[in-house]
DNA sequence: CGGCGTTATGTTCGGGCATATATTACGCCG
DNA sequence: CGGCGTAATATATGCCCGAACATAACGCCG
């Protein structure tokens, strides 16, 4: 019988899309991103994934010095006490990331396939 | 005219195979291999890459751990003091990893083609 | 006017990890 | 035998990043 035992190995990785301050867009980034869209705040959207504000905020500092244009427009007072709202470009940023994250995973998924080591087939 | 001004944006990545243990090849560890080759001892092989032998010997053992059959044989002891060999299996680990980072490079430098973010208004 | 929740910043603290330092064992070789 | 350079292993130091803590400003709203 041909029990082909599964190689124990599997191919990882991460990618980010960088800009000229270094990092620019990551997975946690987008992700803050869709929470501060989903929240209306940074603040809420730094609990809602249990990071600091003072993170949260550097992140998305760090993301609008280096696009073109906002992704995150933010309020402080007002009703609330103010709030955050994502642009159309940060809707872009999202995309952007997204459409490469799922290509990268994809590559991951069947260049995984042929991960073997001095021992098991295919 | 039509000058295009490139994106400042670049997508990036790492890769890395994952074992029973967690990483088992990588950058670095596939680098230190090689070394290991060239110079005959783990000591040599970190001295060259501006490594601490400790965390060269943890590498090395990391990966001996994880394989069917370990990548590096050492000899403590005797002419110059000891020393370290790659065997047929460390070979191959080095094959295996580079192919895989080989195919990464080409998907990163494809795939960066496609970065772009508009900048517009809110 | 005073309270509230958020943005915006500065400062401090702690955990993880690589480095540095120290020690022991080993085996050829002069 | 004693020295040398490496493997092997334990302990301590330093650094970096994110978390935690501390204020201040801001502007609706009761």
């Amino acid at each position: 019988m041909n029990r082909n035992k599964p190689s124990p190995y599997r191919l990882h990785g991460r990618v980010w899309i960088e800009g000229p301050e270094g990092t620019f867009l990551g997975y946690g980034r987008v992700t803050l991103l869709e929470r501060i869209r989903e929240h209306g705040s940074i603040s809420a959207a730094a609990r809602s994934m249990n990071m600091s504000y003072r993170h949260a905020w550097d992140l998305v500092d760090s993301m609008n010095r280096q696009a073109p244009a906002p992704l995150v427009v933010s309020q402080t007072g007002g009703r609330g006490g103010g709030g955050a709202r994502l642009t159309r470009t940060g809707e872009a940023a999202i995309a952007l990331f997204k459409s490469a994250w799922d290509d990268f995973k994809s590559f991951e998924k069947t260049r995984s396939q042929g991960i073997h080591l001095a021992g098991e087939k295919p």
